[in-house]
DNA sequence: GATGAATGAGATTTCATTCAT
DNA sequence: TATGAATGAAATCTCATTCAT
């Protein structure tokens, strides 16, 4: 779990990697649009427009409105990896860690809100796709650290002994992923305060103790 | 909240001549494919296929791709509020409420799983057209269930008074409805015992008790 | 080089075989544009004007427009050979098999003129993808009918003892060819007319002899 | 027949400024593009790609990729024209005009094989365009040129007397130039070798006389 | 009820070409 | 001389929809 990022992905396309300006400007416009209106229903005119060329000078700076959407993914993924894998391999109790990857995908969310939102939405069936193939390794590693903490917490009696703990996985990553479609930045709660929230939630319940 | 199904839709289009069976079947078969891919990412051609028939065909039963769409989405709200509205109307406490809400919720999951997922990936954007309206209509009243309940349970000691319950509301919400995405009909789980643990974990957290 | 057709091709795609009357009025038109033009100059409108429908009505019936192609080359393809398999099994001497070989090869330009024109013009670079892979296939069997023919000529003193039969196979070859270039079903020669002067130049040469 | 490069064409557009040196490389890969793919399914960025530059870098040296092809053609065929005027004003018979005519135009074939490549695939359809109208000139200088010799050999006796002119003319004419199609300089062969075998293939015969 | 054929609008993509630097 | 970025026209292809049979 402390492996340097064994999710391979095809980032760097034909492409240089040398000139990000434009490249990035670019990303970040078609990133907005995907997430707003979904990767199908988005034109690469609509793109354009709002990045103020034309549509066919997209193919200058990216092979395909695909490479596109692949670039924002692994993008997002490379960083998401970099914070989780640090988290990992900090030893921290099972708690501590859950705590800690709550924490850190409420800021993944903060830093990448449309890529989230995008891999919220589509990521289940572009995983069927030979190029989207790190999407299905992502996941796999993602259910190995999230469920892998909940078991290790059951085990050493941090969590509940009569937790299913592949179900409750389900419940709080889905929770986790999907406030990006409704996450606002700069708006009323800052991604600490969310994660704050919603870990007293989960971990303690939201029922008065008797 | 008990008034009799306010929101309006419009389901029943032009043609409903023929026999309602074969509608009902290619409404599934729609709803499935919706589901698996996306409703743009469909198309006519494709459920046509999968259900033996001609692209052409369709056009008997249904005036267009969007009315299929609006009778899958209305009939599942239909039926969802004729539960919810059982639940809210039967005078029951805070908790009482919350639990017999998500409760439905899965079971409706159970139901209209198809329906569901759909209703999860688009009904944000469909909103706002004026034809999906009654799902603006239909958030409205579920925000002012769940909320209210929430709400409830806080002024009356049942839930913690430090609640953010707008933020709660989003967690439980979400969490509820992207059941639909990983649940399997006649699977491990029946959507009582998936309510059950669910509700397990938001009422008492999983963390152990001192 | 008797045996029933081993030159794999992909002539039928996805549409049906059942109903050839449109298809093949559209195969013959696109080919006759094709071989007018050459493939990649050719655009779809442009063969959808001749044909009297709108560009986007092709695709009802093929694939794309290299599916057109595929059909109208494999199906020539399919033609030459059973003529070529006919000869090649009836056990004729290599003088005799020269000239059926030859006469039948003009009578396929006769036949399929636009297609031969395609196959001459497009062939070697279609070859190297592999949808067109049956166009190599059919090269080496090619060669091996007419290569062999002159090296059995050659072994049996039919054909002269001196004679480089590679470079002759390629001369012979190319000139049968390119016949469909300026051919004109209809014109002033029949086929057999045509193969006749040829196979004179050919075999006895155009000088008069001392 | 031997007057000084009757052909009109444009082979010096606007810029000769710079070396011409970079100019002739720059011809020589596009020729050799040209040769392999196709004029059309050449793209000026896979020229630019095999010489080192970038697509809009090639608009310094030439006015349009059609430019290219142009200069090309006519730098081939003025060549071609300088060693055919030798031949046919050398005043030789039938039979050794016919030889030096062949010998040469293998010799071209060396020199020149993409140039030869590209006017075989494209000269037919490109004649049309009043900008290569030179390559309709040289066709029919071409044509009486070799159909004179024919019918000049038939008439002194030296050739047949029951030859089809004409049709020999298209014969040997096709054969000589497809030869670019598969000749590769520095190969088996000399260009004399390969005209030696194809003389005597044409004026003998292959059959061996009784 | 269903088919086969077509429409027409719009999508992605390609590519020769231009031009300021 | 060359680059990097863009243009704009056109090409292939998709797809919801229509309609005569």
């Amino acid at each position: 779990m402390t492996e340097n990022d064994p999710v391979p992905n095809s980032k760097q396309t034909t492409e240089n990697t040398a000139a990000p300006g434009r490249r990035r400007e670019l990303l970040a416009t078609a990133a907005e649009v995907f997430a707003a209106h979904g990767y199908n229903a988005t034109t690469v005119r609509r793109i354009a427009d709002e990045a103020g060329l034309l549509a066919g000078s997209l193919y200058y700076h990216f092979d395909s409105k695909e490479s596109m959407l692949d670039e924002i993914l692994s993008t997002f993924l490379d960083e998401l990896w970099a914070g989780y894998d640090t988290v990992l391999a900090s030893g921290l109790g099972p708690r501590e860690t859950l705590e800690a990857l709550v924490t850190e995908s409420f800021r993944e969310i903060d830093r990448h809100r449309p890529a989230v939102a995008i891999y919220q939405k589509e990521s289940r069936h572009l995983a069927a796709r030979p190029r989207f193939a790190y999407l299905a390794d992502s996941q796999r590693r993602f259910e190995k650290a999230w469920l892998g903490t909940l078991q290790r917490g059951v085990a050493e009696r941090v969590f509940r002994a009569d937790l299913d703990t592949r179900l409750t996985y389900r419940f709080v990553r889905d929770t986790v992923w999907v406030a990006a479609s409704w996450y606002r930045p700069g708006g009323a709660h800052t991604p600490e305060e969310i994660a704050r929230q919603y870990l007293s939630m989960v971990l303690d319940g939201i029922a008065v103790r008797d």
